[in-house]
DNA sequence: ACACTACGACATATCAGACAAGCAGACAAG
DNA sequence: CTTGTCTGCTTGTCTGATATGTCGTAGTGT
């Protein structure tokens, strides 16, 4: 051991029941013996088992029932989204926007409250200024979708937005400063065009036009 | 809601302790109150409260140190998507999933092979030959679903369809279930239509489709 | 023979109390 | 100024008691 860091009986606990999990001891779905016999296994008492417990359950590892028993929720933790997008082809990262946004921008054309409305109203305002700066332009253009995403009411969707967003962020800005001009005029009327469809409860409008602007993006980035 | 799994004390409590670092009341770094004063803050015992705590120390929200105190090491967790799809509203999980499958059937459309075709082909059959057992009517629509995805070449998407499928597969069998009959011969029919969709290269007409069969999903599930 | 009910063994949930172990600041001695 | 000790506070762990939920099963009624 080189650091004297001490582990928690309750952590050490964690260890050798993840690692017996792990060990396809249970399956998946399958239950614990009880915290008593844990204990007892472990040599620790009930409450130091139950904190192990506690620690796994966090992780989404292990689930309790009260009266039921401890079950086995998954073997591992499914592995963040940032390491899959960052290994991921930036094309398959813009279909998967694609997907979402048209979803959303339909949505939002249904969905929208005057007060969203006025914040992507802002938005795009903003957007038009800042076009001169990469970054400021794809802060901007990013606020402008995420606005249309909030006004679409679906947490599931605005969650994967957001989960893209960084990766998303990155493609765009490596591309722009490739670029000797970005943010021109039919840029910025394509999403004018987008706000006008939801604002006017177009859906199927906004779904087209919202297709064919990330369409667009995906070829130039890929 | 159909099951409502009562929430127990201790989660109630690292909710309440997360919502409370989320809105910034501590420094990332900065060390809580006590264990004793946040349980008779809270209301709840010592106990409780430390396992509200090993719930957060396992999402690595939080971490102790004996004889020194609480400590914040972030506040952004990245919420696995079992427990985030566990509790949304299936009609929110039903939207998400028309997003995904809507652009899945137009990328297959394009990018299909003939074997993939095949299988979907296949699937589709099995399908149609399944539908009297709700279980299995249900494991057979899944399949071709998937079948679809399968054909967009995009693994992000299937990731996500995978993602959703437990939920949804869970929140279909229960709808059927109350239901007297299922799977006629109107909603193979619109599955039949989406494969010829696919199978003629007609991006446009299986967008059409697949957004319809959704929607309608929807409106039955919610 | 079948469906329903009641009950009891067992499991987790929660609390209270006690003692051990570790940390950090106060403070005195060098 | 540095070092050592003291002390109050905090987490770590265990025990035991009570409350509450689950599930198989024996018994009951039809």
């Amino acid at each position: 051991m080189t650091t004297v860091h001490r582990e928690s009986l309750a952590e050490q606990a964690a260890g050798l029941l993840l690692a017996r999990i792990r060990a396809g001891e249970w399956e998946i779905g399958g239950r614990l013996p009880g915290e008593t016999t844990l204990a007892s296994q472990l040599g620790v008492g009930r409450s130091t088992m139950r904190e192990a417990i506690r620690l796994l359950a966090g992780r989404d590892v292990l689930s309790t029932r009260q009266g039921a028993g401890v079950f086995v929720t998954a073997t591992d933790v499914p592995e963040a989204w940032g390491s899959v997008l960052r290994r991921a082809d930036i094309a398959a990262v813009i279909e998967a926007r694609t997907a979402i946004e048209v979803e959303a921008a339909a949505l939002a054309a249904d969905r929208r409250t005057s007060a969203e409305l006025s914040r992507m109203r802002d938005a795009l305002a903003e957007r038009g200024r800042h076009r001169a700066d990469v970054d400021e332009h794809v802060a901007t253009d990013a606020a402008f979708h995420r606005s249309v995403v909030v006004a679409a009411h679906s947490p599931i969707l605005l969650e994967l937005f957001d989960g893209f967003e960084p990766r998303s962020r990155q493609a765009m800005t490596e591309m722009l400063r490739g670029r000797e001009q970005h943010g021109d005029d039919a840029d910025q009327a394509v999403h004018e065009r987008i706000y006008d469809a939801i604002a006017s409860g177009d859906s199927q409008a906004a779904v087209t036009l919202a297709r064919a602007h990330l369409t667009a993006l995906r070829s130039m980035l890929g």
